[in-house]
DNA sequence: ATCTGTTATGATAGCGCTAACAGTCCCAAT
DNA sequence: ATTGGGACTGTTAGCGCTATCATAACAGAT
């Protein structure tokens, strides 16, 4: 009724472009792919038939046959913070023109929904796979070993890789963070991030923090942690609760960049002395927060590259190492004093 | 010859589950389905063996077999912007229990990118699909329109829908910002917006909004565009120059909240007075900015509802209508003055 | 005229799974 | 004893494609 006499209901397969056409199957499947010799005569007929039915070709049937999936997996913890979104970035165009085709799975920080995505990616039999932290559960670690597709853990390099690891030292950019903090005089700091027991790398940043803070002599004089909720009012009001419980706090030390600025608005709504007085630092650099009135210490995660890297191993550049270590940039900002 | 008991570096089948349980591979595949009588017994000594060597179903052939696909296609322009990821998490929390899996792709408000992602998904075979937007290419069109499965298009309403729209009217959202400004008194209306020949609903908003100003005899004064980079740092650019060219400007409507917000802490900057001397408004009703020094007016999209409603749709929950609206409220913020 | 070699097309046999049906076994009800 | 039916397991035949090999047609080289 909706459509006029061709065409039933069924949804179409190469037979019926090949009927269409006058062509074997065969013949059909090469010109839509491209492959093999095929006269300039038939390629346009077979053309205009697919074209006028609306043929979709069926990449299940394809790639069952082929044995030949264009697809990469990507697993990550979350899109709602600024962080992921820009990896993908760097994925989806170094994935351009690869064939290649990124599929996106979210593992909301747990490990068990971690585990399941990343099987439910394994049975599309992906062509590689690249995964956001070297932490797994043992099961997800068994199967991406046994997948014999390219893994990249992406982010964090600070442990073992199943396959390839591309990303950053979190410890060693927490270490560098408290070396440039202490350099600059500061001595009673604060931490204060995400409740997420499963956020590794945010735990291996304060790990490195305090590792170094230890060898100065000194420990953190107060810590506070929130889940949830918008992250700029988050950072407000946890640095209204640092501040008014340990007043003599002079750097406050945040996880991400997000509650770094809100905590840094609360500082200038408090005109309290940024950075003479008090100091801040987050972590990542977003670019999102670059309209704000006094720019947070951050250190970049070189989150394009790693994106970049990791897609450019899954489609095929050799590589030598089983790691890559991108080299985060300390940005100083405006709220850590030079001295 | 070919294999020795267990391991060889070849990907398991259920074949090898099922000769390493001893039952065939249809029992196997019930017990790893939970359909089908299977004794307990069988069970157990199944997915011990299926555990034991790591396997992992290949869904390409299952699907191919059952013509059953558990994939929904969500089509959206962009992941950096704040809107489309709680959309996502509307969707995936509806899923969740469906035994429905969305796959993302990313048009970037590129027409021809969402016809080649559109196709590119369909060729998996879908079982529906979610797509931002009612404006596509005509085969993009063509293609959804016969692919014989659930289509919901999603944000607008305004147009005419495939098979099903979910979302607000966006015009409608322009007129009633109108609305409130004119009759808050504000009469010299600038509008500040991206440059984004592809973003209708903005574009829309646009028109409902100046369609309102004109039945109240107003015209805009001033209107401003930008491309890319950070939208809180342009925010303040694009204010300044508005500002500095059409000083008698008191009110500024943005398209988004960013922009919005960059413009608002500029504005406190400048120690404007806003609301009296200055109004502003943006949209999309973004937490992330709930810890600005001051609220800017704005309007929620009813993103989270909108991707909840979608994915009831795709899985199955009846619905009467092929239209789905929601009403965004407006939020008057601190920068509208009421009086 | 015969033998290559090249280009264009078709026929056949699966890829790894599941739908649909066909048993088989066992026990309760006749 | 016979029957019927539920519980369980196996057999067969594809799903819609593509790899691979076979075939056909014909150019030029021998």
């Amino acid at each position: 009724m909706t459509k006029p006499a061709s065409d039933q209901n069924h949804t179409l397969t190469l037979r019926d472009v090949s009927e269409a056409s006058g062509v074997s199957e065969m013949t059909v499947s090469r010109v839509l792919r491209n492959r093999g010799d095929v006269s300039a005569a038939t390629r346009a007929k077979v053309l205009e038939a697919s074209r006028a039915l609306g043929y979709v070709p069926n990449k299940i049937a394809g790639a069952l046959a082929s044995q030949r999936v264009n697809l990469v997996g990507v697993v990550i913890p979350s899109l709602s913070n600024m962080v992921f979104p820009e990896v993908m970035t760097g994925i989806s165009e170094t994935l351009e023109g690869t064939g290649l085709q990124p599929v996106v799975g979210v593992s909301n920080y747990l490990p068990d929904k971690e585990e399941s995505v990343i099987y439910e990616m394994l049975s599309w039999r992906p062509s590689g796979m690249i995964i956001a932290g070297l932490e797994h559960t043992p099961a997800a670690h068994v199967m991406l070993a046994r997948a014999g597709i390219p893994i990249v853990e992406i982010m964090d390099i600070d442990g073992d890789p199943i396959d390839h690891a591309v990303g950053i030292s979190h410890r060693r950019a927490g270490r560098q963070m408290a070396e440039a903090i202490v350099a600059a005089g500061y001595r009673r700091i604060a931490f204060l991030g995400t409740q997420m027991p499963n956020d590794f790398r945010a735990k291996k940043r304060l790990e490195g923090f305090e590792e170094t803070l230890g060898r100065a002599g000194l420990t953190l004089v107060d810590r506070e942690f929130y889940s949830g909720g918008s992250a700029l009012l988050k950072g407000r009001e946890m640095t209204a609760a640092v501040l008014s419980r340990t007043p003599e706090t002079d750097f406050l030390y945040y996880s991400n960049d997000m509650i770094g600025a809100g905590g840094l608005l609360y500082c200038l709504d408090e005109s309290l002395d940024v950075p003479n007085k008090i100091g801040l630092a987050g972590f990542n650099g977003v670019e999102l927060l670059d309209g704000l009135p006094c720019k947070l210490a951050t250190m970049d995660a070189c989150r394009l590259e790693i994106g970049r890297r990791a897609a450019e191993i899954i489609s095929g550049t050799p590589v030598t190492t089983k790691v890559s270590e991108f080299t985060p940039k300390l940005q100083f900002g405006d709220t850590i004093r030079t001295r």
